[in-house]
DNA sequence: TACTTTGTTTAGTTATTACTAAACGTTCTA
DNA sequence: TAGAACGTTTAGTAATAACTAAACAAAGTA
């Protein structure tokens, strides 16, 4: 019916439109599966031929991987190419993206939410009671529901080890 | 030193940071952000006042974030005119998204991963006989993950009116 | 030292997406 | 029924992001 490769098309396919959805470029996602259905390590080259995007676009996306934990770099001695394999734990995968996504941007936003918080209660701007004390109570609000979503990153980020089944388990106590 | 305005302006521009982060679009941030600091319901043409945008974006940001549960749209008898106010029950809004994320693409490309799977386990393609065991291994490995993935997202979305101090404290079980 | 082989960076292109401006359809009002 | 008040839709634009092609840097090899 299907030949080989058009049975790991649609597989590649498959996990672009992932990572599409979850707002990374589909090109990471099909390097991703490349590598994940490869049982050996591919070098940036085999990658280009694989894919059939450019050194360019690989190189860039496999540093993205790398960072978030979701393919590993591999360097042999005496063989001046890198070569890179899907990260087959994807528990630890996950726990590197939550720190990865941790700092920059989000943080940054996040913080700017708590400097509203602080403005209002250390009484700028003027507000007249009634507002300020809404406002602040809004904010606040807003404000520990990011701490709740922290806590619960960390958390999860410090289950080492532990799968998804542990989670799972745990939550259906909760029913 | 900062004015009311200045004050509300940043909180604004950091939603709409937080909102472009999670790859939706930045004046929906905007939108929720302005209607959050609102103690009273905002009409469409108070929205397009206090946010710069024109009606034909704030109609249909306004369209989707009521589709996310993280706005509610008002309407007073007698009165043409449609309301939003923000939700301030987060978890509320939580589960919502998780269930319309559940749907459309994200759950059609999972699919396309348990088809090359059937495909693999029903002999399909000529692989030899190792590389076809090491496929489906891999494959099945990715979807049993996919499989606790979403039994996580029911999961949290079952535990109606529960806050996240409870899944926190949960998780903090595990250490 | 010149030439290969590798990966990275950059400048420019393409594709996508969120937005604006304006036309439109409805529904209420005079 | 004409006109006004709303919200939606549409066609076009601007901004952004991912990619290609090619120049480049680094580091080995002849």
């Amino acid at each position: 019916m299907a030949d080989n490769q058009t049975i790991k098309s649609n597989f590649v396919e498959g996990l672009s439109g992932i990572s599409a959805f979850w707002g990374f470029p589909k090109g990471m996602g099909a390097i991703f599966a490349v590598l994940y259905l490869s049982p050996a390590p591919l070098s940036l080259d085999e990658l280009v031929a694989q894919t059939g995007l450019t050194k360019g676009a690989i190189s860039t996306n496999v540093r993205a991987l790398s960072r978030m934990g979701l393919i590993k770099p591999i360097t042999r001695l005496g063989d001046r190419k890198d070569y890179y394999a899907a990260e087959t734990d994807f528990y630890k995968s996950i726990r590197s993206i939550l720190s990865e996504r941790q700092n920059s941007e989000f943080d940054q936003a996040v913080a700017s939410v708590k400097v509203t918080l602080q403005k209002l209660e250390a009484g700028e701007g003027s507000f007249d009671p009634a507002e300020r004390a809404f406002l602040i109570e809004r904010v606040k609000a807003l404000q520990s529901f990011f701490d709740a979503l922290d806590s619960l990153t960390r958390a999860v980020a410090r289950l080492e080890g532990l799968g998804f089944g542990t989670i799972q388990n745990v939550l259906s106590i909760l029913k």
